[in-house]
DNA sequence: TGACAAAATGACCGGTTAGTCATTAGTATA
DNA sequence: TATACTAATGACTAACCGGTCATTTTGTCA
């Protein structure tokens, strides 16, 4: 295994376990089997490692609900948002532990930043799924339902991992469907007003990691058979090592995905992957 | 100002900027104008700061809550609980900011227990004051009420002090009494049932704090005008540092407050206070 | 003023940390 | 096998941590 990769596991096992400030490089590098001086060789210093992290599965974790609200795939339901976003949430376990411990500021203000702005980014991401599912009739209440939404999500995600329930995703999903839509329909009194609007400004895209993008096509690979999919697929993968093709083979390549459906998330990210590239 | 106090305060100033582990001893010192060696006069370590630190604030912060539910005073309404919980809130902004931050974690075992121990007598006060309110129509869903009202509080805490919004505590509080009121007259599907209960059990009741007490006394003091009812609380006062008259005796002196409206409070908290005493 | 005690000080200690770097082990090539 | 190169090591450093304690400062009496 990537040695990279390595570190970065072992060490949001234990920092889920301890915390960024209670976990010692020297631990780490006992944890992985590995000497001191080889984590330098990885990462330049224990920061890089911890900001690494966060953009590695703040990408993965936002991946999924970014293809559903922005994949013109199926229509987006509240459902769906929370039903993925509590799968997700169960797949990389870990690190939601992590961030629900380490809410915090005290590292630096570069840390403080990121998490900030992923903050930010989700608020946006469930924004627009509430403008979709619910249109132009709830524009005076759709700041106070983003809010409600991220609270029950934080409540019931900290219920769950605290009491390590195994909870059926379907319930919970179909429940906090429910409740946002009551509220949708009857709340005449938001708190939350157009002058708070500058919070959810436009913020500038971040570029898709190469390594989750990578793992992506990986997991896809697997369960493709089709052939000519399958080259499509391993041209792409060495195109984003270095991309040699012009657009249009690019283009091209990718439109071949899309007629499986299978790859339909997959062609979605390569997209927005490229769309940066050029 | 009292040694202890000084240090308090000012330690909670740095741990609501930098969190407990990046806040080392020197830095508090330095802060209050001491000597390190002055501070372990105060205390014996700095795990006992911390440790009082969250028993201080977090009396002063279910104090008014407490009195709220269990003070037959007035009916006890949602829009009550909500607006009592921001002004105090707002009173206590530090030690807020502290708890957001340190969601839990690293220290040691004790410090979780806790932080656990005060977020169930949280999770019971919800659970009593929406029991009273709505009486036992909603039994299926009382505890995803509880649970909705935590992640409203949380979520909207976060959006206020991450904005350094200066806002109206009376509309807030409306507003998330309807969003409540709303769930709890239409919702359908629970998703927290009875076999969750076990988290919600009797937790023992803690010794409230003498300093805290204290410091409401002298609060309400200054507000009074009546002679009888002054010295009534000067010998109440007195017998707060050494118990020598017997119950009938405090029973009396805390009988004379009652009489006085501004001091109904106090004498619920008085009350309770002697009756862990004798 | 002087004698005594209480309060306050900060140099110091043992321990741990993040990060460095001279040295060694491993591997590919010729 | 000899050479050249990279990967990996772990002893080491400088800084900082919580906590101690011999010493000094301050306050309080007669």
């Amino acid at each position: 295994m990537n040695k990279k990769q390595l570190i970065m596991e072992k060490a949001l096992e234990l920092f889920a376990k301890q915390g960024f400030e209670t976990t010692s490089i020297q631990q780490i590098t006992d944890y992985c089997g590995i000497s001191k001086g080889a984590f330098y060789l990885s990462f330049k210093s224990k920061d890089e490692l911890i900001l690494a992290l966060i953009d590695h599965f703040m990408q993965e974790l936002t991946t999924d609900i970014d293809y559903l609200v922005n994949g013109r795939d199926l229509p987006v339901t509240l459902y769906r948002f929370f039903y993925t976003t509590f799968e997700t949430f169960i797949k990389h376990a870990d690190f939601v532990k992590l961030l629900m411990k380490e809410h915090t500021q005290s590292l630096d203000d570069e840390l403080l930043e990121k998490l900030r702005y992923y903050d930010r980014k989700t608020d946006q991401t469930i924004l627009s799924i509430i403008e979709k599912v619910y249109g132009d009739v709830i524009t005076t209440i759709k700041y106070d339902l983003v809010y409600t939404v991220k609270g029950l999500i934080n409540s019931y995600s900290s219920f769950l991992f605290f009491n390590k329930i195994d909870f059926d995703v379907a319930l919970i999903s179909k429940s906090l469907e429910e409740k946002t839509d009551i509220l949708a329909k009857h709340m005449t009194t938001p708190f939350i007003t157009d002058e708070s609007l500058e919070m959810f400004q436009e913020i500038p895209k971040e570029k898709m990691q190469k390594d989750v993008l990578l793992q992506q096509i990986n997991s896809t690979m697997e369960k493709i058979e089709d052939s000519l999919t399958k080259d499509s697929l391993i041209l792409l993968k060495e195109q984003i090592g270095e991309l040699t093709y012009n657009s249009a083979i690019i283009h091209g390549l990718i439109g071949n995905l899309a007629e499986q459906p299978e790859c339909k998330r997959l062609s979605y990210l390569l997209t927005k992957y490229f769309d940066f590239a050029k």
